[in-house]
RNA sequence: CGGGGCGUAGCGCAGUUUGGUAGCGCGGGUGCUUUGGGAGCAUCAGGUCGCAGGUUCGAAUCCUGUCGCCCCGACCA
């Protein structure tokens, strides 16, 4: 291609809207452009970028036997209706698109497909002998995201790549999650990406097993956290670790102590000497649920923890969601939610308070759901608030009376793990934190979809049962993006060969003379005739800009044309490494190809 | 949804406090010079100042409403 032609319009300035290098740069270079909130156009540099992606995906897919499948992205309402998510999805804050078409009929713009392909599987799977299949597309996905930002990193469209597998039981379904989890990081490693596989919390989509991949990147959403020796990876939301041990508090019998206006953790341990480990802290929240209770809750912990809220609403969607239904939201409890709210005296409250705070408040239960967790619960003797205002107690202990005796609440592992805290696996190995891009997801689902849209086969002893299914995901335009905040430095991207737009860029440094162009459009071909994906910048400009252009851009290998033009020599300048060398064509390009080769698949 | 900010030429911005009929840089066209690291000079084109009401002799500027966008938070396969 030639730049001339090539629709190519780059920026001087940053745009203004951009926050993060990624998008940054995208934009400035001219690869994608914002149509609406969340929603990009995605220009012919950029497009290049993502078929490459794409195609790896593909093959790597294709590899693991999987089939691939182009699903409909307008689904009807009646399927998530079947599965229980219709409501959750669209509700309130839910992240489905949706519309009423002519007919009156309620249709959705597809998140996601695990209603559509278990339909289709109901529908097409009958035997145990079929099995296992695995289906999988490359498409458009739908989300309302509440906040779209960091341009395609958190789009309201986006490419996915979306697998969907059968099984006729778990352990088929764990052979094949460890395929795909080994395709994933074939496909990640030939992206160039550094990524990690953590373990991560399932979510709203269901299910047990589940990984994701990072791209660790300063710019990441989502915290990770690692063990020093590499063996544990997970994703905050899920990570376990060994509690920090507990300061002992000295026995002494319990007492009050006055502690006017200090109603944090930090202003009591400054004002008397405590270690935020001899205190035990009451968060308390309201949970509603989709059955429209909404549930007060007490919340015990130890000072200097902290509450990992994944880990508390997946509690109570095993321990109450059969009854109350799903969980819908987690919010601390305001003041004005009460009906007398001088008699909660926050930043005052112990694990013992009375449930009679509640009393009369509109719409919320009468009585807390006390739960504590355990570093909470396997204190000797603590500090917590006396439920009075500006007064503490000291000398507390769990058991079944006496005085300064509390009654234990029931024990729930809700302690956040943090950077620091030692490993499970290892003690003396401690968590580090790190940030990541979460560029694929991958699931053993179980049955939850197969039984609810009633997907069922007949097992090789002439049993009928639900499929077994697993789900995987890439997005394959975060990913995309997800390279450029991996890969670049001041003056621009700089793309890995596997991915990038034109793998190679020929500049005439000066369009004028006839020998550079000569030269230029003799190499353009010969490099074309090689099978290289070659830009040719043939634009009438300055060489400064061409250059800045092509460094902007990131092709990873640039062959300028320049004085040496009438001796057959030309310049050769790596874009990762910035690396020169001075030589003949023939020598130069030889050495090239042999190089693109190598780096087109690194794991080849 | 809560908090904060911004909408003025294709892009980045000034002008708004104190109302007087719109400007700068980049970019685009043309001509000359320049030609290996985002050139110089000259010249031209380009804006219903997000939109709708209102106040005023007069509104980019003041008031009301509305739409859009960005950031923080809540939220999120």
């Amino acid at each position: 291609m030639r730049v001339s032609r090539s629709l190519l319009v780059t920026l001087r300035d940053d745009p203004a809207e951009a926050e993060i290098p990624s998008h940054r740069l995208l934009q400035r270079a001219g690869y994608i452009r914002r149509v609406a909130s969340g929603i990009y156009a995605y220009l012919p540099l950029m497009w290049r970028v993502l078929r490459r992606v794409s195609a790896i995906v593909r093959e790597e897919m294709d590899a693991t036997g999987a089939l691939e499948t182009l699903l409909p992205q307008l689904q009807p309402a009646e399927l998530w209706q079947r599965s229980g998510r219709w409501a959750g999805y669209t509700d309130g804050e839910g992240i489905m698109f949706h519309l009423v078409d002519r007919q009156e009929r309620a249709l959705g713009l597809g998140p996601t497909h695990e209603e559509v392909v278990t339909a289709l599987a109901a529908d097409l799977l009958r035997s145990y002998r079929q099995l296992p299949v695995c289906l999988y597309q490359i498409q458009t996905k739908f989300r309302d995201e509440i906040r779209p930002r960091f341009g395609l990193m958190r789009g309201r469209e986006f490419i996915m790549k979306d697998a969907y597998s059968f099984h006729a039981d778990p352990d088929d379904l764990a052979a094949t999650y460890a395929v795909m989890e080994q395709a994933y990081s074939r496909i990640f490693a030939r992206c160039g990406l550094r990524a990690v596989a953590v373990e991560a919390d399932s979510g709203a989509i269901g299910g047990s097993a589940s990984k994701e991949f990072m791209v660790t990147a300063d710019a990441g959403e989502d915290l990770v956290l690692t063990s020093s020796d590499g063996r544990y990876a997970a994703n905050q939301e899920r990570a376990e670790s060994l509690p920090p041990a507990a300061v002992a508090l000295p026995p002494a019998p319990p007492s009050t102590l006055e502690t006017p206006g200090q109603s944090s953790i930090e202003a009591l341990c400054s004002a008397h000497g405590f270690h935020p480990s001899q205190i035990v802290k009451v968060l308390l929240l309201v949970a509603r649920f989709a059955g429209g209770r909404q549930q007060p809750l007490l919340i015990v912990l130890r000072g200097d923890q902290e509450l990992n809220t994944v880990k508390l609403s997946n509690g109570l969607n095993r321990a109450h969601g059969p009854s109350w239904g799903s969980l819908l939201q987690l919010q601390p409890l305001e003041p004005g939610q009460l009906a007398a709210p001088d008699r909660l005296p926050f930043g005052f409250v112990g694990p013992d308070l009375d449930d009679a705070v509640l009393a009369d408040s509109p719409g919320l239960e009468p009585t807390f759901l006390r739960l504590a967790d355990g570093t909470a619960l396997d204190l000797e003797r603590f500090v917590a608030g006396a439920n009075r205002r500006d007064l503490h107690r000291t000398g507390l202990s769990w058991g079944t009376e006496g005085d300064g005796v509390l009654a234990p609440p029931p024990r729930q592992d809700l302690r956040a793990a943090q950077p620091g805290d030692p490993c499970c696996h290892d003690p003396s190995q401690q968590l580090v934190a790190a940030r990541g891009i979460e560029v694929g997801h991958i699931f053993q689902l179980g049955r939850k979809y197969s039984e609810a849209l009633d997907a069922r086969f007949t097992n090789d002893q002439g049993q009928d049962e639900a499929l077994w299914m697993g789900c995987y995901g890439i997005g394959v335009s975060r990913l995309a993006q997800a390279a450029v905040e991996q890969h670049h430095d001041e003056a621009g991207i700089i793309w890995p060969v596997a991915i990038a737009p034109y793998e190679v860029i020929v500049v005439i440094a000066s369009a004028q003379d006839p020998q550079q162009v000569a030269l230029a459009e003799r190499l353009y071909g010969e490099l074309q005739a090689a099978g290289v994906d070659v830009l040719l910048d043939d634009r009438p400009e300055r060489a400064g800009v061409k250059f800045k252009d092509a460094e902007l851009l990131g092709i990873p290998w640039r062959l300028v044309v320049g004085r040496g033009a009438a001796e057959g020599r030309i310049e050769r300048v790596e874009r990762a490494s910035g690396e020169r060398q001075d030589g003949e064509v023939g020598a130069l390009v030889d050495d090239l190809l042999q190089r693109l080769r190598q780096q087109r698949n690194p794991l080849a």
